[in-house]
DNA sequence: GCTGAAAGCACAGCGAC
DNA sequence: GTCGCTGTGCTTTCAGC
């Protein structure tokens, strides 16, 4: 597999918290040339290191406040399609999230929505009120919290000659 | 609140598929100058309605391949620290997202981790294992689908003179 | 909402180390 | 691998319209 030396490490934190940093700060940052930066950072998003860089929205802002999480058992027999009715349900516009689980529930649906009426018509339309799915458990989400940046846990090699 | 017309919600919906588009690029795309489009941008920051802009990254390519979703119910007595516990989870490295929620179980954790042993070692050391949590479940994920970008459900009012 | 000018930066390709 | 250079085009801010 593609291997991160510490300074790849540290850009890729740095990018994990704001994709929009400019490479010449990323770098002083890093501690390398600009040039040398801009090659690495390029390289993380062809190895496919950095899938792509997204922007945060205040749901809220956008007319949809109410945010929900909600568990999904399809039954046994619609198990076999189960990975197009997650990539499905993917698409609709109200999903922000599809966890795809190994456990009891088969996947976790994240969701906002414009309100109570909505999420239960989105509820209804989509998952309760269809054949393939047995059972639905929706809890309201008050807050969103994203985890600080974290990038090689462990075995980061020593940078090049920084 | 802070108003949105059409076009902004599509520079939202732009920027949440990917957050370091060109601002040239941006602008053709939506249908305004290169100019009035950056001031919009900017606005759109300012105001909170795009929090930030943030590299996705492919955990495995960092050294943690293994990802779950946690629920956990803290005792009756912690209810009331409930928010500096769930700050102190996203604050741990391997924690990408913990949602705060209004049901049985009062939040989930969303971790990365480096293989199973470490996921029962951050369970134990982290959850389970500390007096204030009364329960946890922990269920693998498989795969990790982001939903498609919505901006304004309902309500766009017309752009000014697009 | 648009245009235009000016400074700085991004981005690619180069050679040198 | 690194760095520094050059050239083109873009970003960003500032006017004024």
């Amino acid at each position: 597999m593609t291997e991160l030396d510490a300074i790849d490490a540290a850009i890729v934190r740095e990018l994990q918290d704001d994709a929009r940093l400019a490479n010449n700060v990323l770098a002083a940052r890093v501690g390398i040339a600009p040039s040398t930066c801009h090659g690495r950072v390029r390289s993380l998003f062809e190895r496919g290191v950095i899938r792509g860089a997204h922007a945060e929205i205040d749901q809220a802002a956008i007319g949809r406040p109410l945010q929900a999480m909600i568990s999904v058992r399809l039954r046994p027999h619609a198990r076999g399609e189960l990975a197009a009715f997650a990539q499905a349900m993917a698409q609709l516009p109200e999903v922000l999230n599809v966890y795809f689980l190994a456990g009891a529930d088969d996947f976790l649906v994240h969701v906002a929505t414009a309100g109570s009426e909505e999420l239960r018509e989105f509820v209804v339309n989509h998952l309760s009120g269809t054949k393939d799915v047995a059972m639905t458990e929706t809890s309201l989400i008050f807050e969103h919290l994203r985890g600080r940046p974290a990038a090689e846990p462990r075995s980061v090699r020593p940078a090049p000659h920084a």
